[in-house]
DNA sequence: GTGAAAGCGCTAACAG
DNA sequence: CTGTTAGCGCTTTCAC
């Protein structure tokens, strides 16, 4: 018959080395000095600690304190290029400042997204970083008024008052469509996604307003959001090219649909990708593996990590909420061989 | 002058409704019957709790329990297709069985995967899946000393009495060679990283013997392992492609170096892709949509993260531990265009 | 059927 | 300089 060995706690240590759970817990917090305790004191309360390797219970500081320390970076899905690019500049600020930052995906999924806010809420997280899908206001309005810090990123909420660090969509989209009429295509199709967001509705209106300028004709494919289905988009896709066959460039209105519209170029033929102009928004890794290499609208991926965590600190210190921040920052024009001059 | 208002805790509820903690708990836990508590009084209170929308302090609940319903995977990458598909199909079983999971990324680095097994058993989680780095034997028997339970993944580590779920790498190589050598190739390269891991030893085991046999020679060429200089790797595979014009073949150890490796392939020449047979250990959503589509063997998903649930699940539920379970489970060779008969 | 009260491990105000 | 102690919000035993 044995016991399961329970963790030391600080009372424990405080027993062996007979002093008080107090001067333990200042050691263990680096007050030691700023609260006068003896060096010899300290020396022998950090040997120990060391000996027996105690980890303290942190769910018992935090409920003390309440305080975790701990953030969250909630994105669309972590595994795209963008916000894991994002995500990692975030988590070293975080850990410069003495915080740890969870990652998850919502997979643009409102129920996920719920229950990964009050998830992480009813464990006492300090903030939280979200790119918000639609139908989230009032999860994220619950936040507000519970005063617990949130920037939303990616996309703002018209209708709310938060913090957010965004891009200008219409101006990305204007110069994307524009790189293409410069570089001599002249049936530039837009294909998107049928969600009612505001960044996807910007980037349509660049691209019409840019096409309709030029003179020519806005020629837009509308998918149904569904990650699931994957394999249908990509026929909807096939059909739309080739029941359109006047197009000779595509812009793609993010990097997950230039993805699979790639995948459905090749199957209609391998060749064909050759003949046309494409240009994604949003950069990704495979764009530069491609062959061809393919364009992209690339987002300021430093300064949107530095000014999400500069707005989500500030927040975290100051108790007293300010005017909400609210950035629209400027993507960059990245050309490749998808959609040099022909 | 304002105050933050205060999260209701257990003990406000109670004094409004003018009962004691005791009630409110049981029945914000569902044991009201149990209890036998008058349905009035369960409605009364449930009602109230749905009014004020009230969500427990789970810091609180788990200072308390011991135990915070909380569990981790951790990976080297988990934007890799293999670890995010299996992470996937883990979180679906970890609802059914009302635990939350968290997702985390190694990046194959000691000091990283040391520190997160600190921060979230400081935190208290209740069980880790681990694909182990090298050099963290020490973290995983720390673990172990504790009784935290762990099962490791992708990995195993020999000196260590753990359980574990991995494939057959060695056959899984055997495999993927002579699937190459049937498809008439002579002179198949083994591209792969150098890295004093266990599964990468078994899977060049694999392609030496299958290579030995068919009476060729053995090509191999071992990269540095360093995510962060993708670019000297792809310099080194294109040296090597170049100066070794005798190859027809290329077999690589993991998902990454053949993406990597499609990349130099494309810098050399943009046609020399339809000329070489490329087989990835691994498999991954781009390989289907690359141009040739791209051979794979592929690990067995859906069994590996049920067995791993399994075993951790089993883990949780009975605290003295029984003999460690280890699984060695069988991949699937994915023929696409790339390895056909040319 | 319901409530009082102890206690999970930690921090920090206050006392000495 | 160091110790005593209250209490963070919750669960649960025991008492009535």
């Amino acid at each position: 018959m044995f016991m399961k060995k329970k963790r030391p706690s600080l009372k424990d240590i405080a027993e062996v080395l007979n002093i008080s759970t107090t001067t333990v817990s200042f050691v263990l917090n680096g007050k030691g000095a700023e609260k006068k305790i003896s060096k010899e004191l300290i020396a022998r309360v950090e040997t120990y600690l060391k000996e027996i390797n105690y980890k303290p219970n942190l769910v018992a500081r935090s409920l003390r304190t309440g305080s975790t320390r701990v953030l969250v970076f909630m994105v669309e899905d972590i595994s795209n290029h963008f916000f894991s690019k994002v995500g990692r500049l975030i988590e070293d600020i975080c850990y410069k400042n003495d915080y740890r930052v969870l990652f998850c995906s919502t997979e643009n999924n409102v129920k996920r997204t719920q229950e990964l806010i009050h998830l992480f809420h009813e464990r006492q997280v300090d903030g939280f970083i979200i790119v918000p899908p639609p139908g989230i206001e009032k999860e994220i309005s619950y936040l507000l008024e519970n005063e617990v810090p949130v920037v939303l990123f990616d996309r703002k909420i018209p209708e709310l008052e938060a913090d957010y660090v965004i891009i200008n969509n219409y101006e990305g989209a204007k110069q994307s469509t524009q790189h293409l009429i410069d570089s001599g295509y002249k049936n530039i199709a837009f294909i998107t996604i049928d969600l009612d967001q505001i960044q996807m509705h910007d980037r349509e209106a660049g691209y019409r307003a840019t096409i309709e300028n030029a003179g020519f004709e806005p020629q837009i494919l509308k998918l149904p959001y569904n990650t699931s289905n994957v394999v249908a988009s990509r026929e909807k896709m096939k059909d739309f090219f080739k029941s359109n066959k006047n197009i000779d460039a595509l812009f793609f209105a993010t990097n997950y649909l230039s993805q699979s519209g790639l995948k459905a170029i090749h199957q209609i033929d391998p060749q064909l990708i050759n003949k046309l102009g494409i240009i994604s928004f949003d950069d990704s890794g495979f764009f530069e593996m491609y062959s061809p290499t393919i364009s992209a609208f690339a987002q300021p991926v430093d300064e949107m990590a530095n000014q999400l965590m500069k707005i989500l600190l500030n927040k975290l210190k100051n108790k007293e909420k300010p005017k909400p921040v609210k950035l629209v920052l400027e993507g960059t024009l990245v050309e490749r061989e998808s959609s040099s001059k022909k």
